[in-house]
RNA sequence: GUGGGUGUAGCUCAACUGGUUAGAGCACCGGAUUGUGGUUCCGGAGGCUGUGGGUUCAAGUCCCAUCACUCACCCCA
């Protein structure tokens, strides 16, 4: 244990170099997937004003209730550290018009988010998401895509044990006839609901569908199902979205209490878990927002999207850390050879060969012995002699082979190397 | 914000119901005749037992407080 008094913030990590290579890995495979899919990557500004989320996700949220990080800076603007990137994303693509240029919008990012809450599991105040928006379709196909897109991301990386469900919250109208229902239907029962229930039923009471209170549940079951109040086209939105996840066999629960907790979403929503995670198993989660650009101030635009958490499908996945070892290392025997060792590795690295050398003037048992610990498929040994005779040992690790070439035949001698 | 669990070496853990100088494995550094790694053998370094108080002849061990970590609730990625 250390006594430093000097720690990082609660609830956020460093990512060691034994664990960065995986991050590496999962980013270039999120990369090359989302290339295929031809979304472009969007970054946007780690911190916003503080509108763009209290409009944009909305005030009762808990996101935007409790959960954010927020100052006030010394020009006297509300800023806060981004909780979420629907929002931002949005806001960005309404201040450039990136609806003018194109009809249809794809993006992808891979970005690193803020909620303050009590860390656990797979949840952490600083954690990290990729995900999607596609700003400018309303179509069903547009839905399925995006839901394909997840799936597919997360099969290349091994995960297994993935379920979907799904389920569609409406159009706008639709919400607010359930709303209706639903608080019609729990009005008898107020006394009985837990006080943030109690809260909800005023703020957000489709949220009182996600309760794990058993009692609650209990008296959930006879509750009204938003499916009788989705308008026509609600319903066959929905359909639709079913039909063509069955016809490229992705399958998928229907979660009727499936609401998620943004003010933003429409009609689609769904959520992508892995049983492999422990209480937070939600790997990913999203759905569709045709309100939200114009709600933002932009022109009304349909939009959907997800976002999956990064740490989360890292706890998930059981890849091994593919550390990329060195290739070369150069022992050196005296100090005489050092302006030798670190020209060839110079050259070496010019020609893309992995190289590394003792930095620390150590016999030449320990230099091997490094050579050795990091890996390296060819040691390099220059002493006096070779100093005088202008050669080098090259010596092969894995068959303890060597033999002693000219200085200047070394750049020629690697290339015919199987690095 | 609320509850549970855990704090001993860089890491993983020992130390019988309180009883000498707190141990081991891994990792690290060095050595096993001169300029050669992995396996083996030998050696070395590394701890105010999270912190503060209390009980006791005696505390890593018991009690209290505090801090940190962790899991869970709420909610979410």
């Amino acid at each position: 244990m250390s006594k430093s008094p000097i720690r990082s913030v609660k609830g956020t990590q460093d990512i060691l170099p034994d664990q960065s290579t995986r991050w590496q890995d999962l980013e270039l495979t999120i990369q090359k997937i989302m290339d295929c899919y031809g979304y472009k990557e969007i970054r946007t500004p780690a911190f916003e004003h503080s509108e763009v989320f209290s409009q944009g996700v909305g005030e009762e949220t808990d996101i935007v209730s409790k959960e954010m990080y927020s100052w006030t800076d010394q020009g006297g603007d509300n800023l806060t550290l981004k909780p979420e990137l629907t929002a931002p994303v949005a806001r960005s693509f309404i201040q450039h018009n990136l609806g003018v240029q194109n009809s249809i919008n794809k993006l992808y990012y891979i970005d690193a988010l803020f909620r303050r809450e009590r860390p656990q599991k797979g949840r952490y105040r600083q954690f990290h998401q990729f995900g999607i928006e596609v700003f400018g379709s309303e179509n069903p196909e547009t839905d399925v895509e995006v839901i394909a897109l997840a799936m597919h991301v997360f099969h290349k990386l091994g995960l297994k044990e993935l379920t979907l469900q799904l389920n569609s919250i409406g159009s706008p109208e639709c919400r607010n006839n359930y709303r209706n229902a639903i608080k019609n239907f729990l009005a008898p029962h107020f006394d009985q609901l837990s006080q943030t229930s109690q809260d909800r039923y005023n703020n957000n009471p489709l949220r009182i569908l996600d309760t794990k209170s058993p009692d609650e549940k209990e008296i959930l079951k006879d509750a009204p199902n938003i499916s009788n109040y989705w308008t026509i086209d609600d319903k066959n939105h929905f359909d639709e979205v079913c039909n063509l996840l069955k016809h490229i066999k992705i399958d998928y629960q229907l979660s009727p209490s499936l609401v998620r907790g943004l003010d933003y979403y429409t009609r689609t929503t769904f959520e992508i878990t892995s049983n492999e995670l422990g209480a937070q198993n939600a790997i990913c989660g999203g759905g569709r927002y045709d309100g939200l650009v114009e709600k933002l101030g932009g022109k009304p635009t349909p939009g959907i999207g997800f976002a999956a958490g990064i740490e989360r499908l890292l706890l998930a996945s059981s890849s091994d850390n593919k550390i990329r070892n060195i290739q070369i290392y150069i022992v050196g025997i005296g100090n005489d050879v050092r302006p030798t060792m670190i020209n060839l590795a110079e050259e070496l690295r010019s020609n893309d060969i992995r190289t590394s050398f003792d930095y620390l003037r150590r016999s030449i048992k320990a230099q091997m012995r490094e050579a050795n610990k990091l890996g390296a498929q060819y040691a390099i040994i220059i002493g006096e002699d070779e100093l005088k005779d202008k050669s080098v040992i090259i010596k092969d690790l894995s068959t303890s082979n060597q033999e002693k070439i000219t200085l200047d035949l070394v750049q020629k001698y690697m290339k015919s190397l199987p690095l």
